[in-house]
RNA sequence: GCUCCCAUCGUCUAGCGGUCCAGGACGCAGCCCUCUCAAGGCUGAGACACGGGUUCGAUUCCCGUUGGGAGCGCCA
């Protein structure tokens, strides 16, 4: 789009960054790409749920997926107000609000409530007992002095009196939608602390921001008619609104950072041993945990006991995918997908798939935004993400994966610089994720582990060192001798001499290469044989046929 | 329970009345290549939820059924 488009991404500062809400802003940003501007609101008005550091892990995540706001929090060079039409979080806005509040108040447009949380817990409790939803009806012996009254001096909400008629949203990608005045109470706009809700901040600050287009998930849509109507009262212009179908886990089910906790609680439930029960009782609020289904740990705990447990999280926030070493580009790719679709060929004449945040700020419309949810596949991510690991420079992938690594693995720098080098080169296009390039049980894996640490794989062994004829074993033994010999110890040579010894026995190359795979690696699959060998150095590489000679009989 | 939204291969989707015995991607299966793996090449299986209309003609339009999802907070 462009020229005259500002949108905006207005996040709550409660946790990372939902992958959900990561799509939002891309998308969002991308509207407004070529001309328009992008900005960057932080909603804090729940004051018991958000935290600044949360606020910080957002704008990080934004940031690492290349989402460049163009008004928000200052960060690492982004951000700013040009317009003067912050501050960027509402927190910081009370005043603003504040006076709203009295305009409307002064024109009976809202109004002082004074029920009490507990008392309308009470009636939300009966009407769902009664089978209906509950709907919060004006007091019926209403006096508007002795309400204002008792406005200054009691704890109160501001209720917005809402007009009694439908009101139609009209949605780019949903068309135009009813809602019956039934389905709409006098909801409140400031809360008992002062601050401002949700319905109220958004339609307040969307307006002084300029907003122009608001792109949010579905599950907002039910809020829309009461935003529309307060835009009416205040004499605000209503924003073009655009709906984004939602994310779903694989299963169908509402993608949650609720899903983490519960994948730990099911392996507990799961081992037979009790071992996990009694480690989750020395974690903080573990004993409050098994017995209460509803607790939830800390985030920071699940994720170590995962770990530990060995368990697979299910991943739904940014910090998720930047941690098991997905590209950002690809995770902006993906994203873009679910919902979105380019609606072009590519050189083969292919539904165009593959493309950069470039393309999609050039190429972004509302008109080609689908209408049904989507299910997360985190197989066709990795598949991207291996895709363009492939794709990458040698150069631009040690880049990338020392990055990841100073970040998850610090270990893996304490290497010698040359030695990683050679690593990565020889992993890279065996890799699905940068963190498959660190791990034990990546394709690179047996290099990680002392020569001891090797475990033969039973199936292996069989098959390559005691089969055969001559068995494996012995011209594994054959070979240890060649490789003695070898002058340079780097793969072409490597390979020459394992080649000559397999035609020198009649043998194929796999008679020879595989005995020696096993031996070096502990299985039958690694990198080619010359690369496998050489980076674990001719000292290891004998010390290993030694130990396999001895201990696989 | 009420309200709203949605509905093409297992998954993401293309399709905006005839171009569709429905195309692509991921996944899956087979074959080729090959020292194993990965990559690559080729091939294959696999969908318009159902029932009514409208129309000369429906995957495409309308209605209903079924199924899925979301919302019903002094959370956002």
């Amino acid at each position: 789009m462009g020229p005259g488009v500002t949108t905006r991404f207005a996040p709550s500062p409660t946790g990372h960054l939902h992958v959900g809400g990561a799509r939002t802003a891309l998308y969002s940003w991308a509207l407004a790409q070529g001309g328009g501007r992008f900005l960057l609101r932080i909603e804090d008005t729940d004051r018991a749920r958000s935290s600044e550091s949360a606020a910080r892990g957002i704008l990080e995540d934004l940031a690492w997926l290349g989402i460049r706001w163009d008004e928000g929090p200052a960060f690492e060079g982004i951000g700013g107000d040009p317009r003067g039409v912050g501050p960027f979080f509402q927190t910081e806005r009370l005043p603003i609000y504040d006076r709203c509040i009295e305009t409307l108040v002064a024109q009976d447009r809202a109004y002082p409530a004074f029920e009490t949380p507990d008392e309308l817990d009470g009636l939300r409790s009966e009407a769902q007992r009664r089978g209906g939803a509950f709907r919060y009806q004006r007091p019926a012996d209403w006096n508007r002095d002795a309400a204002l009254a008792r406005m200054a001096r009691e704890p109160h909400v501001v209720r917005f009196r809402m007009p009694r008629e439908p009101v139609i949203v009209v949605d780019t990608v949903l068309g135009e939608i009813a809602f019956g005045e039934e389905q709409l109470d006098d909801f409140v706009l400031r809360k008992r602390d002062g601050v401002p809700t949700y319905h109220f901040g958004v339609v307040v600050d969307d307006e002084r921001m300029g907003v122009t287009h608001v792109l949010r998930g579905q599950e907002h849509l039910g809020n829309t008619p009461r935003h529309v109507a307060l835009q009416r009262a205040l004499g605000f212009r209503t924003p073009v609104y655009a709906h984004v179908p939602l994310i779903l886990n694989a299963d169908g089910s509402k993608l949650s950072k609720r899903d983490k906790d519960r994948a730990v609680r099911e392996a507990v439930e799961a081992d037979a041993s009790g071992r996990k029960r009694e480690r989750i009782l020395g974690v903080e609020g573990g004993r409050a945990w098994l017995d209460d289904e509803s607790r939830q740990l800390e985030p920071r705990i699940v994720s170590e006991l995962a770990d530990e447990f060995g368990v697979e999280l299910p991943m739904i926030e940014v910090e998720d995918f930047r941690r098991a070493g997905v590209l950002p580009q690809v995770l902006c790719n993906y994203l873009a997908l679910l919902g979105w679709s380019p609606g072009e060929k590519d050189a083969e004449g292919r539904d165009l798939e593959r493309f950069d945040n470039a393309y999609l700020a050039a190429h972004f419309t509302l008109e080609r935004v689908g209408r049904g949810n989507a299910r997360f596949d985190r197989e066709k991510l990795l598949a991207f993400d291996q895709d363009a690991i492939a794709k990458l420079s040698e150069e631009e992938f040690f880049e990338s994966w020392s990055a990841w690594c100073a970040r998850y693995s610090p270990r893996m720098r304490e290497r010698d610089e040359a030695w990683r080098r050679r690593y990565a080169a020889m992993v890279r296009t065996r890799c699905r994720t940068l963190a498959d390039a660190a791990s034990p049980r990546g394709p690179g894996g047996f290099a990680l582990l002392p020569d001891d640490a090797l475990v033969y794989d039973e199936a292996a062994v069989a098959k390559w060192l005691r089969k055969g004829d001559p068995p494996g074993r012995a011209l594994l033994a054959e070979a240890r001798d060649a490789l003695r010999g070898v002058a340079s110890f780097e793969p072409e040579p490597i390979e020459a001499a394992v080649r000559k010894l397999a035609e020198s026995r009649g043998q194929g190359l796999g008679k020879v290469a595989q005995p020696l795979r096993v031996a070096a690696t502990g299985g039958a699959v690694s990198p080619p044989l010359g690369e496998t060998l050489a980076i674990l150095g001719r000292d290891a590489v004998l010390r290993r046929i030694d130990r396999c000679l001895a201990e696989c009989r």
